[in-house]
RNA sequence: GUGGCCGUAGCUCAGCUGGUAGAGCAUCGGAUUGUGGCUCCGAUGGUCGCGGGUUCAAUCCCCGUCGGUCACCCCA
């Protein structure tokens, strides 16, 4: 290629495509949610060093494993581009002794993440993510007032088709006596599984159970359901969450097969996913599940609950109808290309500016090119009203106002133009939406 | 990372069995010498993703490469 381009799998956000608008509808809608249930917002650098997603996330996971962007810094140190929001969130919980101040910490995140996957759609290597973090409460309620508070988001964003799919993997005792059921159960078959599934036999062993590979299918058959192997806590709290959602009217299918791929989940495991067809292979909108050895593994002498969420912005774009803006009130100031140019222009901004000054989103079109061609560019701009000011209106104070939906247009003295303005913004709201 | 499909104007695309390119929209100008939308007229705009090969001749066939897309993998 000989013109430079973007970075693979990592997006331009042009203004007039129509799309920023919709990133922000999506994010005030998240920061909302966010409020009404009591969560505050924290920024973390979008770099770390390689280690903590190691311990974090885990060594053996794929996206450790193969989809971190790492680099040495010039002290070479061992950066890492954050593949994900939770192992930042307790990292910096645990930094500045956050649960040292409050017994239970609401935490909310907006913001890039960085996995070096082959592109698709839904899926790239630059992508957003909201979530949403709770520390220092291990009770079932937490579970599913944040399931709660996904669904609910996802429903103010006009989402109507999507599931909620929850599953409890249970504590390191459950896991270990689980491990060794499913290894029971495998190990017979281990020549007619994928080889994939062979690796994960000796690896991890779980995620044989989420395989799409139809190889996988015929020896899963009849393989032990974890839900079997939790411990009495274990099976106690996961009861109690779904009893929760129910409560709560959040509707949910346990599936005892679901498996997510990051290493520092305990207990409860839940995703959403999108169930319009809108995003194809890549239809999870947002994952999540109890966590309570990560803080452990990263270093916290005591041990603390936390459950959280992340969520992909631009799958939820991909299928959210979220409407268009409406059009807002809008005045542009023209100048006429007849009188001097430097007075006119002048005349231009200094009214522009105390339009400005009064609030009023105002245009100006400084090119002093011909009438017709500022007054398209105002229509395209979708200028509610069109300011034109040139040697007639400079000399006899006035200007020339004219109401772009009606074509009505009539000369109004300086003195009383932001009353004229006040009028016509009342006027086209009450004929505009709502 | 593996496999399939696709890359032609700013955008969406057409281009026959190989003979060096078109439409609509957009942009700019004019019809309307200080007035938008609709209509009409005109203009600008392309190393046909990039590199190599076959051929008298390649947008077209072959190979490679970059990018996109779909599936797998994985996941948000």
């Amino acid at each position: 290629m000989a013109t430079l381009q973007a970075v693979t799998g990592m997006n331009d956000l042009l203004p007039g495509d129509g799309q920023g608008a919709r990133w922000q509808r999506l994010e005030a809608a998240f920061r909302e949610s966010c409020r009404r249930y009591g969560f505050a917002e924290v920024r973390t650098p979008l770099c770390e060093y390689v280690e903590l997603f190691q311990r974090g996330v885990g060594e053996t996971t794929d996206i450790v494993e193969k989809e971190m962007y790492t680099f040495e810094d010039r002290g070479g140190r061992r950066l890492a581009l954050r593949p994900e929001g939770t192992a930042s969130a307790v990292r910096a919980a645990l930094e500045h002794s956050v649960l040292a101040r409050e017994p239970v910490t609401r935490w909310f995140y907006v913001g890039p993440m960085y996995r070096a996957e082959r592109p698709a759609k839904g899926r790239y290597r630059e992508f957003f993510q909201v979530g949403v973090e709770v520390y220092g409460d291990g009770s079932p309620a937490v579970d599913a007032e944040v399931i709660d508070l996904a669904a609910s988001f996802f429903r103010d964003l006009g989402l109507t088709q999507f599931k909620v799919r929850l599953n409890s993997i249970g504590g390191a005792e459950t896991r270990a006596r689980y491990r060794d059921a499913l290894v029971a159960h495998f190990a017979p078959h281990r020549d007619a599984l994928s080889p994939e599934s062979q690796a994960r036999l000796d690896r991890n062993p779980l995620r044989i159970l989420d395989s799409k590979d139809p190889r996988d299918h015929g020896p899963r058959e009849g393989a032990p359901s974890i839900l079997d192997a939790l411990t009495d806590d274990d099976r106690a709290h996961f009861e109690r969450v779904q009893a929760f959602l129910t409560a709560l009217g959040v509707p949910f299918v346990v599936d005892p097969t679901l498996v997510r791929g990051l290493d520092y989940y305990t207990r409860t495991v839940f995703e959403i996913v999108d169930t319009s067809g809108a995003l194809g292979a890549q239809d999870t909108l947002c994952g999540g599940g109890r966590y309570d050895q990560l803080f452990t593994e990263l270093g916290s002498a005591a041990p603390v609950p936390a459950f959280g969420f992340g969520a992909g912005i631009e799958r939820l774009l991909l299928s959210a109808p979220i409407p268009e803006t409406p059009k807002p009130f809008r005045v542009a100031v023209v100048a006429a290309a007849k009188a001097d140019e430097s007075a006119t222009l002048a005349g231009v901004l200094g009214l522009a500016r105390e339009l400005r000054a009064a609030g009023i989103e105002t245009l100006v079109d400084t090119r002093f090119a011909s009438m017709k061609s500022q007054m398209r560019r105002a229509n395209d701009l979708a200028a509610t009203v069109v300011l034109v000011l040139g040697g007639n209106e400079l000399a006899s104070s006035t200007v020339s106002m004219k109401i772009m939906a009606t074509g009505e247009q009539r000369s109004v003295t300086r003195a009383a133009l932001g009353d004229e303005l006040a009028q016509v913004q009342r006027a086209a709201a009450a004929n505009g939406a709502p």
